[in-house]
DNA sequence: TCTATATATTCGCTTATCCGGATATATGGA
DNA sequence: TCCATATATCCGGATAAGCGAATATATAGA
């Protein structure tokens, strides 16, 4: 993963708002994703499929549920960069995070 | 600024080797950057009146010279970014920092 | 096997982004 | 004023990215 790559990934709001999320609830699944940022499922599950093509986050099959969090094997700057963005996009996303908060324990 | 208009400005490759010789070099005049990156003046001045527009760089008029940097009211996220993204790009961009380092005093 | 639920993929469409030659504008010096 | 240099903007065309309904696939349970 090359730097403009992970600019990439992040620079979509919906794919944002998918790793803010996982950064702070940890590992979630497809369903409470779209709870969370009230889209369409097919739209929630394109972009997961992005990070994951991109490498930002490693998804496990448990029975009927995907469960999706940020991949552990990430370069460390490009989760120094995500940390970074937290702070502010904490407080743009404060609507997501707390629908997430409600669902996923 | 947004985390999301910031990664935008940062997910294209021109805008990036921008913007990182500018955190190397400091302030640098157009026609430098078009030396370094080797690419059309059109294409290096629409990049740079986007980093303007998104309030990454600032520029200033010295005679027929237009000098651009990082802008010193960017927030500080952002250039904790853009400096958590310097060690990966400064290794892909070795060509150009070191012909940003022959113009640029 | 049949059905319900969860997730992924396909498809056509719209919009955004990037490119660079050509041209316009600004400045300095003859 | 005229010319050379530096920079910005315009323009048409190509490519990429995003959308979401519809459909396909996978699993669990009856």
């Amino acid at each position: 993963m090359s730097p403009v790559e992970l600019c990439k990934c992040l620079a979509d709001d919906t794919r944002l708002r998918l790793v803010v999320l996982m950064r702070r609830y940890g590992e979630l699944c497809v369903c409470d994703l779209v709870d969370a940022l009230q889209l369409p499922q097919s739209t929630v599950s394109r972009h997961l499929s992005q990070l994951r093509g991109c490498g930002l986050v490693s998804d496990r099959r448990e029975g009927q549920w995907v469960h999706y969090q940020l991949a552990a094997q990430m370069p460390e700057w490009a989760l120094a960069v995500i940390d970074e963005l937290m702070q502010p996009a904490t407080k743009l996303y404060r609507a997501e995070l707390k629908r997430g908060a409600a669902c996923c324990q």
